[in-house]
DNA sequence: TTGAAAGCGGTACCAA
DNA sequence: TTGGTACCGCTTTCAA
């Protein structure tokens, strides 16, 4: 059995009143008390039992985060700036992948839960409606964070998608490329790939640009961004293809080297997202750069704020973006 | 303040020990006097308090996991292994990031100590000293997982180095070429990286072909291994370099791509690891697949093998490893 | 400045 | 089958 406080007070020859006070500076101890009972503490190595204070205290320190999976460089990244912020406020993170399953997110919710954990982060494609619903029934601070779904309900860090993906369009189309077409799922009516792409169908309108050069994919990966091309890329004579992921991207442009058609020389692509082959791959991806740390970062802060009851700042939170310019993209 | 187990109590008109029996199904209960607690539960939406149950029960369910970085993907992998089989039985994971700082290393030990984890998992380039030194100092069940360095106190979860890097020059030897050389980093002794230059040595030693062709890169990175070759890679005609890591081999890739020499046509290049971007880059490359997700599935069933005093098997377990031939080798 | 004692929300032993 | 109660390790009144 661990040493106790128990054990720091006899050894000491005082209350274990007194060796709280001192391992808390929590209320005036007489120096030499003090220091007597902190050498006993450190001679037999006591460390306080922080399931023990935290029944009693509610502060567990701790934080929930669900993901998706961990395997997505992205999601890896939001959980850094989670972690790492955390850190300084002294908040541990309880890790929990549900792989996309919203059964797994359900439980997930409730143990957390059991566990006590101050607020919870879910970072997840979508917002399941029982999901939702299991979420407001505990009193928590909760932050959502996806970069597909979209909330009004809960709080959400994310950046502005249909301005990213305006002014990627325009960069293209500075870069000479008149027929660019816009690669990307297109299935569910209320997510980010929306706004990409009126950001993209904007940009083009206002060049009076054709905008129709829609390839959809029929899923986020990189083999359905691959197969959403098939031969219908070359007849139609697009130079440059927005893709809504870095992912289809990727697929984008593996179908380019296996069909011999050279990128950027004879078809210019980039990407959303500027996950990290982004800039492994060769030619190294042209990309929207989310600030996937700091959404991460920023997300958590959030929650710290309001369990110190201070005024937090705005629902909605959007976080700035950047165009990163690399080689997958050039002048027609 | 979340309903407690005396709130159940109270509203069924039962003892709190009766609703204690039925939560944890521990005693007998009459049916009647059962239905009626759980009818109660359910319907003021009563879920136990697991930190109070800890603290009695001296069973945390939770095992921390301290990595270096969860950017690596081999790391998050690993995590992944780490946190499925821990649901499995229950077990949380709580978790740490230390970027390689060993201070971070000792105060994440010491505060996951002080949280009541069960077990504990350091995922970790090298081991130091202190930090094994703390490590005993608390008494429970630990794993060692690493890719570079070895432990003989703690257990670990590997691959055979060796005799993967022994297998890998065969099949580069197999496929005719007799000038292979050896990329990696070689400053610690005691770490992987020797195990690995040792089997390629002895493979080319029993063909009797020359194992002198050594670049040594000042690090694990891509950049070092980028810059490792430089320009003596094409004067002595060297037809395949066998890379101590993916990460030095895409470095490798990358200053072909960039130096006009191709891959495979001109020269073969072959990996350590197959971390995710191993298959995404083009060429994929041709490497070791270490099974880092087996690993931390691995790590953690035996951290729960001895929480539930199985005997525990052999104190070092090596797990299979692939070799993956993909486009980056070729026949010379 | 100190100690005693009442909890925090549970589990588990003992007696009924 | 049940209830009473001690206790897990700590914090925090309250009195001294």
């Amino acid at each position: 059995m661990a040493v106790t406080i128990k054990d720091v007070a006899k050894l000491s020859g005082v209350s274990i009143s007194t060796v709280s006070r001192v391992i808390n500076d929590s209320k005036p101890v007489s120096p030499e008390v003090k220091r007597k009972v902190l050498e006993v503490i450190e001679e037999i190595g006591y460390k306080p039992n922080e399931i023990a204070r935290t029944l009693v205290t509610k502060k567990s320190y701790l934080i929930g985060v669900i993901v998706t999976d961990l395997a997505d460089s992205y999601v890896a990244d939001m959980v850094r700036g989670i972690e790492e912020i955390g850190k300084m406020y002294n908040y541990d993170i309880l890790l929990c992948s549900s792989y996309g399953d919203k059964e797994a997110e359900l439980k997930y919710i409730q143990l957390l839960n059991r566990k006590q954990v101050e607020g919870m982060i879910l970072i997840s494609s979508t917002l399941d409606d029982e999901v939702d619903k299991k979420v407001s029934e505990y009193d928590i601070p909760f932050v959502y964070l996806s970069r597909y779904s979209k909330s009004e309900k809960y709080p959400t860090v994310s950046i502005d998608y249909h301005f990213a993906a305006y002014e990627m369009t325009k960069y293209l189309i500075s870069l000479g490329h008149e027929k660019i077409g816009y690669v990307g799922y297109l299935e569910d009516e209320n997510s980010t790939q929306y706004e990409k792409i009126n950001g993209y169908k904007r940009a083009m309108n206002e060049m009076e640009l054709d905008s129709s050069h829609i390839f959809k994919t029929k899923g986020l990966n990189i083999r359905e961004g691959y197969s959403a091309l098939n031969n219908s890329l070359t007849e139609n004579g697009v130079t440059a293809l927005l893709c809504s992921s870095d992912k289809i991207a990727i697929g984008a442009l593996n179908y380019c080297y296996d069909n011999n058609i050279k990128t950027p020389e004879d078809i210019s692509i980039v990407g959303f997202g500027d996950i990290q082959i982004a800039s492994l791959i060769r030619p190294k991806l042209t990309t929207v750069k989310e600030p996937f740390y700091d959404i991460g970062a920023v997300a958590i802060r959030k929650i710290i704020k309001e369990l110190s009851k201070e005024p937090s700042e705005e629902k909605h939170i959007k976080l700035p973006y950047q165009i990163q310019k690399r080689d997958s993209s050039r002048k027609l």
